[in-house]
DNA sequence: GCCGTTTTCGGCCCGACTGTTTTCAGTCG
């Protein structure tokens, strides 16, 4: 999947292109590059199949940066971006990661100050050279030696889980002010976005005032980097920045939708009003003469906009607002099992029972133990002999607690380096649900990878494909894979691809959620929990395959029981 | 550079906040 390299490309010519203060074309080049990080389908596969028709043929892509990423997948490198970069030293594009400096203002370091790299930077702002130059001052200076203390530190997206931990304790603290009468977390965490970059917090309130000197006084904070009557931008000592929005009830549909994003598919949304003689803003729907047409609720904005409502997962201008009818996603109470659960027999720190009761607690129809097997040493995996003894555990649990919930005795099988599995077919055919996952092994070929487990797809025992890319958020790049032959293999032989919900996995991706649903290709929401806490990582897979466009159709384990285990037999 | 039932040329979302200004440019989301 090269996508996010080439959106990173074209992102780098709009850094350069800015620089130099050339107009709309940067727009443009983001533009695209953001289409395409979106796009569930490879884009060197969309140009080995349809050409420069098929890349011209992505929303913000026309001939020009068409024929760019053609000449990168084809040699890799566009000429273009190679002769930008002689005309303006790369280490002068790294000071637009310095929050507060824009291209304006770095071209201006660089031609007046002759400014190259970051050490000039601060070596200039230390020596208080910055503060004569025009449209700067003393706390200019400041605020760029801030900005490099963060660019050092080195800002990483976190986990949408640990946005979560951060944001809802500080919604709970507002909460406590009367004058608060609505409340919501929007940005990308409402979207649940896989990693979020700051958190945003949305409030209706008649004294704005009085939030924001209540809001910026909380001890979660760090820096005040703005205040002003309706909007607020904080960092917090988790350093990640917090965004403080207040308006009145009568514009709160109108800034939640704003708040919430995506851009892009906020700039559609504002496109499309315009279309309509009508101009969309934070404080609601305007007509010409901008007077207010409505913007209490975001389903009203988009009911006058004659839209079908789009829920936030869905807001990444994917094709979303040319949506006819709406799609009914998945919802958050729609999961009957979990299937991926690790005990205390292999590598989990709770006791089988213990991760009963609690599935029981969540109000589950049915569960699968699936502790590892044998060649998952570090994860103290199960040999043939621990295997039944760990049966027979399972066999008495399953009589207590046959009236409460239907256990499943499972595994979660290492695919081996040939493609085959971990324990004989003999003992796989004892089991009643087979998870087939790679855990070693990560740097093999792309056909080798792929050929591995379509091996494991095609044995007959094997249910599930777990965390079928193996990437890890922040920490390890997907394996190389051809995921379209693997979504053609599974639909064909009645297995499910995990979305593995742990909240650094979240394997499969949004996207790569998408393009399954699109090929009928059927899916699995799995939490891979480790304790009986971890079950509650269901929402963050939940989310994921809404972000992907899931409805329940397309997700096995929202199947009642009987059907379900139809498809676990291949019926 | 992209895009089009208002356009194949001339637009390109909209508003808040800050610092350096003395009415606004730049940046951000």
């Amino acid at each position: 999947m090269k996508n996010q390299e080439v959106a990173d490309l074209l992102n780098e010519i709009a850094d350069v292109l800015e620089i130099k203060n050339i107009e709309w074309k940067p727009i443009a080049y983001r533009r695209a590059a953001r289409s395409i990080e979106s796009l569930p389908e490879d884009i060197g596969l969309i140009y080995n199949k349809r050409g420069l028709n098929g890349l011209t043929g992505i929303s913000g892509v026309g001939f020009g940066i068409g024929k760019k990423i053609a000449e990168y997948l084809e040699t890799g490198k566009i000429s273009e971006l190679e002769k930008l970069k002689k005309t303006i030293p790369e280490s002068v594009i790294n000071m637009l990661d310095i929050p507060g400096l824009g291209p304006k203002k770095v071209s201006k370091l660089y031609n007046k100050l002759k400014i190259k790299s970051l050490s000039d930077l601060e070596q200039a702002a230390r020596k208080g050279k910055i503060r004569d130059l025009e449209g700067f001052g003393e706390k200019s200076e400041e605020d760029i030696l801030m900005g490099l203390e963060l660019v050092k530190k080195g800002r990483e997206r976190i986990l949408l889980s640990t946005a979560l931990n951060i944001a809802n304790p500080i919604v709970e603290e507002l909460k406590k002010l009367k004058e608060i009468t609505k409340i919501d977390i929007a940005g990308s965490i409402r979207r649940r976005k896989e990693t979020i970059k700051d958190i945003d917090i949305l409030i209706a309130s008649k004294s704005p005032e009085k939030v924001m000197n209540y809001f910026t006084k909380l001890p979660e904070i760090k820096t005040i980097l703005a205040k002003g009557s309706t909007k607020s931008s904080v960092i917090l000592k988790d350093s990640i920045n917090c965004d403080l929005r207040v308006v009145n009830e009568k514009s709160y549909g109108g800034a939640l939708a704003y708040f919430t994003g995506s851009k892009d598919h906020n700039i559609r949304m504002r496109q499309l009003a315009l279309k309509k003689n009508m101009k969309l803003s934070e404080y609601g729907l305007f007509n010409r003469k901008n007077h207010y047409i409505c913007g209490k609720t975001e389903q009203e904005i988009y009911s006058k906009l004659s839209l079908v409502y789009i829920e936030p997962e869905m807001r990444e201008n994917t094709g979303e607002l040319e949506l006819k009818k709406p799609i009914n996603l998945i919802k958050y109470n729609s999961i009957r099992g979990d299937l991926h659960l690790h005990t205390t027999w292999s590598d989990g720190i709770n006791t089988t029972e213990e991760m009963i009761k609690t599935a029981i607690n969540k109000g589950y129809e049915y569960i699968a133990i699936t502790d590892h097997s044998k060649s998952s040493y570090v994860a103290n995996g199960l040999d043939e002999k621990g295997l039944k003894r760990h049966l027979a555990e399972i066999d008495i649990l399953k009589k207590k607690y046959k009236n409460k919930i239907n256990i499943l005795k499972g595994s979660e099988v290492d695919i081996l380096k040939d493609g085959s599995l971990d324990y004989s077919n003999k003992i796989l055919s004892e089991l009643d649900i087979i998870i087939a996952s790679i855990h070693s092994r990560f740097k093999g070929t792309k056909e080798e990878t792929t050929s591995r487990i379509i091996s494991a797809i095609n044995n007959e025992h094997v249910n599930v494909i777990g965390h079928p890319t193996g990437r890890l958020i922040n920490q390890r790049n997907p394996y190389d894979l051809d995921l379209n032959l693997i979504i053609k293999e599974a639909k064909k032989n009645k297995v499910a691809l995990e979305i593995n919900s742990y909240p650094s996995r979240l394997d499969l991706k949004d996207t790569n959620i998408r393009l399954a649903v699109d090929n009928g290709a059927k899916l699995i929401i799995n939490t891979d929990s480790h304790s009986t806490n971890n079950l509650d990582f269901i929402e963050f897979g939940i989310a994921q395959a809404r972000r992907g466009w899931s409805e329940n159709n397309n997700i096995i384990n929202t199947l009642p029981f009987e059907k379900f285990m139809k498809f676990i037999r291949k019926e």
